[in-house]
DNA sequence: CTGTTGATCTGCT
DNA sequence: GCAGATCAACAGT
């Protein structure tokens, strides 16, 4: 596996309604290069947040925090949270939505493994970026992310999946942690099997 | 300027 | 199952 051989998601597929974005990235693979290691992990959780939403951040009007949703599509808005962790979101939105972006929930990891179980201090694969605070630290993303361009970056995008992802396996579900509008199932989870890895157990890659 | 809350994780009970 | 960690953003005064 090279960085050549991922196909970089580009500018269409964000510029719709976020509620199809956070579906349609399920699958997906998110990538970050750290001093020439690429770490990936195919996106198994998200969640959608829009303008109108009184769960998102971008509710209501926009501010020194959360200007990134209200910004170009296919940029990042990584947030501060619970005085500890990080989390990332894809701006996404169609063109009549004000703002709106996806909170990447979950990964399972495919490469760059060793290099996450270091980041993390953890060495369960299975807990290594099962939640968007683990993600963000195996990942080694942090605030000096916020607003990078997915759609450019040399070191953080976002790919087509390197796993095989079966449709019927995508649930929709209540989003997690919020205490506003609980109800709405805009969080997306893949219930599936990951089949289809191409690359060795320890991330290795020719 | 002050107080409160939060799109979380961990470790202990 | 629940408390504690730890701080930036925001709303209210």
């Amino acid at each position: 596996m090279n960085k050549e051989r991922l196909i970089r998601l580009t500018e269409p597929f964000f510029a719709r309604e976020t509620v199809i974005v956070a579906r349609d990235l399920i699958g997906m693979t998110l990538v970050h290069v750290v001093n020439g290691n690429i770490l990936a992990g195919a996106i198994i959780e998200t969640e959608a947040y829009t303008f109108e939403d009184p769960a998102s951040h971008a509710y209501g009007r926009q501010t020194a925090r959360n200007a990134p949703l209200f910004g170009p599509v296919g940029r990042c808005y990584v947030y501060f949270i619970y005085g500890m962790h990080y989390c990332i979101n894809a701006v996404s939105r169609a063109p009549e939505q004000r703002a709106g972006g996806v909170l990447i929930r979950a990964v399972q990891p495919l490469l760059g493994i060793e290099y996450m179980k270091q980041n993390r201090g953890v060495d369960d694969v299975q807990r290594l970026a099962a939640g968007p605070g683990m993600l963000t630290q195996a990942f080694g993303i942090t605030k000096k992310d916020n607003n990078r361009n997915l759609l450019r970056d040399e070191t953080l995008f976002i790919a087509e999946p390197l796993i095989d992802v079966q449709e019927e396996f995508i649930k929709a579900t209540p989003r997690i942690g919020i205490s506003k509008a609980k109800e709405i199932e805009w969080r997306f989870v893949y219930n599936g099997l990951i089949t289809g890895i191409p690359v060795k157990a320890d991330g290795r890659y020719d």
